[in-house]
This record gives structure tokens, sequence and C-alpha cells, in this order.
DNA sequence: GGGCTTTTGTGAAAGATTTCACAAATCTAG
DNA sequence: CTAGATTTGTGAAATCTTTCACAAAAGCCC
């Protein structure tokens, strides 16, 4: 497959989102204007972005959200679920284990690791959480596809190793440090901190 | 000032972090090829980077690692605390609010709040949460610059606005929404499910 | 001081992404 | 069936971002 820029991956999950609100409201069909003033773009990107994978829609009428959607889902590689493991039990940890956004569209966690006595054995969204010691036989028994590094930053390079290990293909980061990985495994690194900074230089050059 | 690319800002905030680790492990100069290295960048990016802000390096020896600290800090609007109200107590808010990142780099939450009288009157690092009726009188007899929204998806546009009416000038917003707001203020959108999405994209598309 | 080494700062070139603009397709109405 | 109104799909142009490559500056050593 030729090469897709990650602006337009993001912008087809933003379409995709959209789309499925389009959707609830009962339309039928929606024009690239549509989906572009709702999602803060233009219609050309929007026909731009989808031209790379085919042509969906139909001139003088649009897209067909149905069909649209059920395309955009397969692009994303949503018509399946992923198992996610979680490492890390902590704040954030937590909140991404009780988010119901996830598993509705399709990433599942079915484990969760710490290293903290005092978290370990309790149990979230019916999910006990495990010994890190128990890392490598839990995913060897049940492999994960994906992994979500919640802990402190100094554990996150040397976790990321084990699960790289382990087979695991893609890491979502929260810890700020940058990942290195093989090249066969996706990083994709959310820094918080990082997007309050932006807000500040917003700000400050005005 | 001339307009300077989203990417080369969130370069910088990356750079500032990197330097604060070297500036730890004791390094008095640094040049653009370890900052490129440990960032996962180039070295001609880093110095093009800089450059749009004026010259900091010496040639032959590199960057003060001190002196860059401050001027970076200084370039996004780091000389100073800002002033954030947290709108919603989920689990979002919740660990967002316990974050020790976020302070340390002088983002300081003043008040939180939400609509369910369960979580009202509860106490967070020695921040009570707020009934979000009392938003007008609060924020305006202790002013913010920065709203987080980490609220229902529904209920983010109403209380954007409410928060813009009330002078903030920088909204993060966490609610998977497309938020609307006059062209003085900031909105940064941190969209997690979409994070995720863009790894199964990868995954699926190699 | 002069020669050698290192590393910056920056125009210019290359590459990537977005926007433009219009022919072609399809629908609607008469 | 034709005319008119829409809206797509897409090359080409415009704009934006990254990379290249090298002169200039600065340290170091003899
Ligand atoms: N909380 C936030 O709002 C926030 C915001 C931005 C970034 N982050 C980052 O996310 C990460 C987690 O933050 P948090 O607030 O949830 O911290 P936390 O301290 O609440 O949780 C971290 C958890 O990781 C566990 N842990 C430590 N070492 C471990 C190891 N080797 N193996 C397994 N588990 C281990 C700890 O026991 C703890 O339960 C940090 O890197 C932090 O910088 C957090
Ligand atoms: N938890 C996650 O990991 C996660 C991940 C991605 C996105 N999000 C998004 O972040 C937002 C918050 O998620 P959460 O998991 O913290 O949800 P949550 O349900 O735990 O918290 C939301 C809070 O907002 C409060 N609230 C509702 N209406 C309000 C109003 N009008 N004014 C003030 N407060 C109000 C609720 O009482 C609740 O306490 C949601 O939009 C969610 O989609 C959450």
């Amino acid at each position: 497959m030729r090469k897709i820029a990650e602006s337009t991956v993001r912008r087809l999950s933003l379409y995709l989102r959209l789309l499925e609100e389009f959707e609830e409201q009962g339309a039928e069909t929606v024009s690239s204007e549509a989906l572009a003033s709702r999602g803060g773009t233009t219609s050309a990107q929007v026909r731009k972005d989808l031209s790379f994978f085919g042509s969906f829609g139909k001139r003088g009428l649009g897209y067909s959200v149905g069909e649209l959607v059920r395309r955009l889902r397969e692009i994303l590689g949503l018509g399946r679920t992923y198992r996610v493991a979680m490492i890390g039990a902590g704040k954030i940890g937590s909140a991404l284990v009780q988010y119901r956004g996830f598993r509705q569209r399709g990433f599942e966690v079915v484990s969760i690791f710490d290293v903290d006595p005092a978290k370990i054995g309790r149990s979230w969204n019916g999910l006990t959480v495990q010994s890190v010691v128990s890392l490598e036989g839990e995913l060897r028994a049940h492999p994960v596809e994906i992994a979500v590094i919640v802990t402190p930053a100094d554990a996150a390079q040397a976790l990321t190793g084990r699960c790289v290990a382990l087979g695991v293909k893609a890491i979502l980061n929260f810890a700020p440090v940058q990942l290195t990985v093989p090249d066969e495994v996706v990083v994709k690194t959310v820094n918080l901190a990082l997007e309050l900074e932006t807000l500040s230089y917003a700000l400050t050059n005005r």
C-alpha cells in the first residue's frame, strides 16, 4: 500500500466519528462539505483523503453514510478487536481501564500489571491487577497486540523491551520518554504536559 | 512574530525535556546532534527549529545546556505559572488533578467543578470539588487562563462557551468532540481513541 | 599564530501536504 | 429526453516542512 500521511489517517479517524454522529441523526448521505464543516477542515481535503483509498461517493449526491462508515472501519483496521495489556495500575491506568470508549471501538483490555503490592490483587471492571513479575507468563498464555505504558518514566523503556520480546506489536505510551523499539513495532507517545506547553506557546505569542 | 509551525513548537517542548535530562546528568553543553539522537530527529532539524528564534549556540562547541533551557522556557511562555480550572471530576479529571508533572511545569489547578452531587464537596490535593453551578461566580472571583474539559462529550460545548464568556483564553479538551470557539481562544483536543486507531491502522497496513 | 577539527546557522533543494479548479457523473424537474 | 443544479474525483499549483550542504565561527594544539 502506498504511503499515507499520518495527518490523513488521523482525519479518517475523525471522519469516522463524525459519520457515526450523522448516522445516529438518521442521515442517509453526507457531502464532503458537510463532513468538512463539522470536522473543521475543507471539502477538498476530505475528498483527497478518501481518494487515496478508492472512490466511495456518488457525484451530485455525496457519500452513503452507512457505506462510508463500513469502508473507514475497514481501512483503519477496526473490523476486529484488539487485545490490550495495561502496564501500570496508577491514576491514568485506572482511568483508561474503566473507559468504555475503548472497548466500544474494539480495544479490549485483557490484563493489568503493577509492581506495587498495594495494587496487586485489586479488581477493576472484573479484571485483577497482576504482579508485573508474571508479565512473561501471562502474556505468553494470553498474548496481546497492544500494550499501554502508564508507569513512571524511568520504568517505561525496560517494560517496553519486555513487551516487545513477548510479541507486542504496538505500544501506546503515556510516560514522558522517547521509547526505542525495533522497526516492526509501532509506538505512539501521548505527552500531556507537551499539549499544555503548546497552549502556553500560543497564549504567549499572539 | 513570524508564523511558526505547530510541529516546530512540539519539538521545542521535546528539546526542553531532553535538555533538562542532560542538565540533571551534569552536562554543560550539548550539540544539535546529541539532542537529535535522543529526540529521534535530525541535527539539521534541531538547528532549523532553534534558528527561527535566534542563534543560541557556539560554533564548534554546541549549546550551553543552562542557557538553552532558559531560552526555550521563555520562547514557550513557561516563565510564569498558569491558573487552570478542571471542568469534570471524573476518572480522567481526577488523574490530571493529582498529576505532579503539570504543577512542576507551571500549570496550577486552582478549581474543580462537577454536576454530580456525589462528587461535589470531595477534596483532592487540598482542592474541593465545586458545583458547576458556581462556575461563573468562582471564575469571576478567581480567574483562570486555561480550562481543561473532562466531562462527557455532550456537555463539552456548552461548558466551553461558559468558560470563554468568563475570559478563559485556552482550552485543553479530552471529550471526543470538535469544539467551536472564537478566534482569540486556543483549543487543543486530545482524543485518546484516535491515538489507538492510528495504531490500528499501522498494524493493519504493513 | 596557523592549521586542524568540530559544529553552528542558513540559503537552496527536495519532498510532503494542502488547496485550487474543473471535467465528469449523477440527480431533479419539467 | 434535455437543461440545470450538485457534488465527486483528481491533476496541477501553491504552500509548507524537512533535508542538504557548506561557509563561517570557535576551540584546540603545537
Ligand atoms: N496522571 C496524569 O494525569 C498524567 C498526565 C501525563 C502523564 N502522565 C504519565 O503517565 C504515567 C503514569 O502516571 P500516573 O499518574 O498514573 O502515575 P501513578 O504513580 O499513579 O501510577 C504509576 C503506576 O505504575 C506502577 N509501576 C511503577 N513501576 C512499575 C513497573 N516497573 N512495572 C509495573 N508497574 C509499575 C506504580 O506502582 C503505579 O501504580 C507517568 O509516566 C506520568 O508521567 C500522567
Ligand atoms: N477515562 C478515559 O480513559 C478517557 C479516555 C479518553 C477520553 N475520555 C473522555 O474524557 C471525558 C471524561 O471521561 P471520564 O472517563 O473522566 O468520565 P467520567 O464519567 O468518569 O467523568 C466525567 C465527569 O463529568 C461530570 N459532568 C457531567 N456533566 C457535567 C457538567 N455539565 N458540568 C460539570 N461536570 C459534568 C460527571 O459528573 C463526571 O464526574 C469524556 O468525554 C471521555 O469521553 C476519557
